[in-house]
DNA sequence: AGCACGCCGACT
DNA sequence: GTCGGCGTGCTC
């Protein structure tokens, strides 16, 4: 039997911001049943009580406001369906799932009504003659008309005025332009224009034949399209397997059957090359979501989809929740990716949402990638999806052949230079003499100039912050400072654990690399990328463009150029430092580096000629190392889910991270501690494990100290009942003066 | 968004 | 006085 509330939360359905926040109504007995989080209901609402419809956001039983004035919601519409039902649905799940308010769900579900956008975009034009406005102007000559008749003359000048410039600039009422509308003198309309990506469709639909593999594939996929509730489907396809191919055969199958089909790329991937590939095969009926967007093109795509203009909706995670009427298919490509995740309250990861959007809508969610997730793997393992693969390199290309070099060794034996020697001379043969082309792949985020111990291995850490320091100055000189808490030392002249006096800064940014590649090979031309490289809108697809093109001979960047690009060019890929990413402590950390290694090596031989990959390493024995050499993704899973295993980690068990933020710290312990007391008293049970409270790895940021207490357990079910408690225990205690949020098998450390 | 309330100049 | 436009603020 469901509980049964005596008050709702409604957010009215008016496009207006003023408006855009709950308002509470008594649920009359009869419709105590009836009334659910996400319902749609009709309500009096303002002076006039005026029957509006509105969205049920939250159930309670207190009253927040005088009941005497609380207003009775009239009728629930059981039956609704439409669009806006199903992103209710979405976002009642989405706060059931991961916490936090109904507002903060619809919000990231609903396209974002940004109604002084609207205004902005609303110009004002005459209407009529001359002659009409003329002796308009002549009737109104009392002074206290003369607003209106400075808007005419005003407008017998000019064309189409921005109702914004009217207001603000002119200081003219919108009740003056309301009354000038209905004395049928001028029209406000919109200028909100559609813009999207414009390509030139001369070329007939393009479909490059399938190998039999990519189409054994897409026949078993297209199958389950027909299925009512068809199981979500993990394809495994190497880097260069031509999976993109895949997916557009299965959604043409969907979309030619009368279904629509959603497909999620990283942002980064968002690039006119796909892009390209996805217009090419189905013309107009795509529609693009682009962070470069502004929020009204945003709404209009939303709109395109819901009237069902387009089949196919492209973009990054937020595209998920287009409104499409008859979803066929659910496509998320890279779904390892990390940005399928948000960073922000709710944090939702956009597989998990899509397993449950399919699964509501019966439509088939396909995952794609070169390196599944653990999770996703770990998955299809149970059997929770189905796995198909896709182990042949398309065409010609064979698998480069791939090298460790133990940077350390280099060292011992006199090489001082950031490059190996194989990696010398891989560049002098194949770039210089060949004229063929090589990337250099830098995984230096968050650890930018950061001073490690040549010996073993040790980076040195700010005593405070858990992080790296970074180094300013040069050579074995300057200061070393915590970019989170500013805490600043000498440059150290001894390792703090092993005592070598091999301690060096990591000068290896893109920009230094480049530096010294250009010191050693004149001749070279060599192109940098990374995020200063990348600042205004189009940098990014002109640097790939150009080095496409062979414009230069070499390529030097941070991950953003391992992610998904063809070039054939190039015969060479070298991770010049591949261990940076296992020095951050957090349990993904092998397979983070595991990713971007393979990926950076499947960039090497998409051509004819074999690819060679160089890395380097001061870990080289690394298990996250050796297997993506040999670009062994089932090793490395099988080595990395026995060690999720033992340590308990997810997926095997799940995670959940409380955490609590608040400007004193005193209070902020204190009542993470009550709040660990109070779970201990409630929640323990066998297999349950409690942690903490423990300061967060950045314990305070601009002020906010910040403490976490985990929860271990291997029901996921039960770790959202335990959301659910602290979010009521927090409510009960009125604590205000603290933020609590939640993060499910985090991702980025806390 | 719509509606009421209250202010202030104009006119029977 | 009072009529009515126009700005302001509220709507559970």
């Amino acid at each position: 039997m469901s509980e049964t509330f005596l008050y709702a939360n409604i957010i009215i359905d008016i496009a207006h911001e003023k408006v855009d926040r709950p308002f509470q109504y008594k649920i009359p007995p009869v419709l105590r049943e009836k009334v659910a989080e996400g319902k749609k209901v009709y309500v009096p609402f303002g002076a006039g009580n005026k029957i509006r419809s509105g969205y049920v956001v939250s159930l309670t039983n207190d009253n927040e406001y005088a009941v005497d004035k609380l207003k009775e919601i009239q009728s629930v519409d059981e039956n609704a369906i439409g669009a806006e039902e199903k992103l209710m649905l979405t976002a009642a799940y989405m706060r059931h799932r991961y916490g936090g308010t109904m507002i903060q769900s619809l919000q990231t579900v609903l396209p974002i009504k940004q109604k002084v956008r609207q205004l902005e975009k609303k110009a004002i034009r005459l209407i009529g003659d001359e002659d009409r406005v003329r002796e308009y102007i002549a009737r109104i000559q009392a002074p206290r008309f003369a607003n209106r008749r400075k808007i005419l003359i005003e407008l017998l000048e000019i064309d189409e005025l921005p109702v914004e410039i009217a207001t603000e600039k002119l200081g003219i009422s919108k009740g003056v332009l309301k009354t000038l509308e209905k004395d049928g003198m001028i029209e406000i309309r919109s200028m909100r224009a559609f813009r999207g990506f414009s390509i030139k469709t001369s070329t007939a639909p393009l479909k490059n034949p399938l190998s039999p593999q990519q189409q054994a594939v897409a026949d078993e996929l297209i199958k389950k399209l027909e299925e009512d509730a068809p199981k979500p489907s993990l394809l495994h396809g190497i880097t260069g397997s031509g999976k993109t191919e895949v997916y557009m055969e299965v959604i043409a199958a969907a979309v030619a059957s009368g279904k629509q089909a959603i497909v999620l790329i990283p942002e980064i991937a968002l690039t006119f090359q796909t892009l390209k590939r996805f217009y090419a095969r189905f013309g107009k009926r795509v529609a693009i979501m682009h962070s470069r967007l502004s929020a009204g093109e945003r709404f209009d795509q939303y709109t395109l989809a819901k009237e069902g203009k387009v089949d196919v909706m492209i973009g990054p995670r937020s595209a998920l929740f287009t409104p499409f009427a008859n979803l066929g298919m659910i496509v998320i490509d890279e779904e390892h990716e990390g940005s399928y995740k948000s960073e922000s309250m709710p944090r939702y990861h956009a597989v998990e949402m899509a397993e449950y959007i399919a699964k509501r809508e019966g439509a088939l969610l396909l995952l794609g990638s070169a390196t599944p997730s653990i999770t996703s793997y770990y998955k299809a393992q149970k059997g929770n999806y189905d796995l198909h693969k896709l182990n042949n390199r398309f065409g010609e290309a064979t698998l480069p052949t791939a090298q460790i070099i133990d940077m350390r060794q280099e060292l011992k034996e006199g090489n001082k230079s950031v490059f190996s020697r194989k990696l010398k001379a891989l560049l002098t043969e194949r770039v210089l003499t060949k004229r063929q082309q090589a990337m250099l792949f830098i995984n230096r985020r968050g650890y930018a100039g950061f001073v490690s111990c040549r010996d073993c291995g040790e980076a040195v850490k700010c005593p405070h912050c858990e992080v790296s320091l970074s180094q300013h100055g040069s050579g074995q000189t300057g200061t070393l400072v915590c970019h989170y808490c500013g805490y600043e030392e000498e440059f150290p002249r001894r390792c703090p654990k092993c005592s070598s006096e091999k301690m060096y800064g990591m000068r290896a940014g893109t920009e230094q690399i480049a530096e010294q590649l250009c010191k050693l090979y004149p001749s070279m031309r060599v192109l940098r990328m990374d995020a200063d490289t990348t600042k205004k809108k189009d940098d990014y697809e002109e640097i790939l463009g150009s080095f496409a093109a062979h414009e230069a001979d070499t390529l030097v960047g941070t991950q953003m150029i391992v992610k998904g690009h063809d070039f054939p060019g190039v015969t060479v890929a070298g991770a010049v430092m591949a261990d940076l990413s296992l020095f951050s402590a957090d349990y993904r950390a092998a397979e983070r580096t595991f990713n971007l290694i393979t990926q950076a090596a499947g960039r090497a031989g998409r051509g004819e000629e074999k690819g060679e990959v160089v890395i380097q390493t001061y870990q080289p024995e690394h298990y996250a190392l050796t297997f993506a050499a040999k670009q062994d993704y089932e090793g490395f899973y099988e080595e990395e889910i026995s060690y999720r295993t033992l340590g308990a980690y997810p997926p095997v068990m799940h995670l959940l991270s409380l955490q609590l933020f608040g400007k004193n710290e005193d209070e902020v312990v204190a009542v993470a501690t009550a709040l660990k007391d109070e779970l201990e008293k409630s929640i323990l049970r066998p297999g349950l494990y409690l942690m903490g409270p423990t300061p967060a790895n950045i314990k305070k940021i601009n002020d906010v100290y910040r403490y976490g207490i985990y929860v271990k357990y291997a029901d996921l079910d039960e770790l959202i009942c335990v959301k659910d408690f602290a979010e009521q225990y927090f409510e009960k205690k009125e604590i205000s003066s603290i933020r609590l949020q939640f993060d499910f098998d985090p991702m980025n450390g806390f």
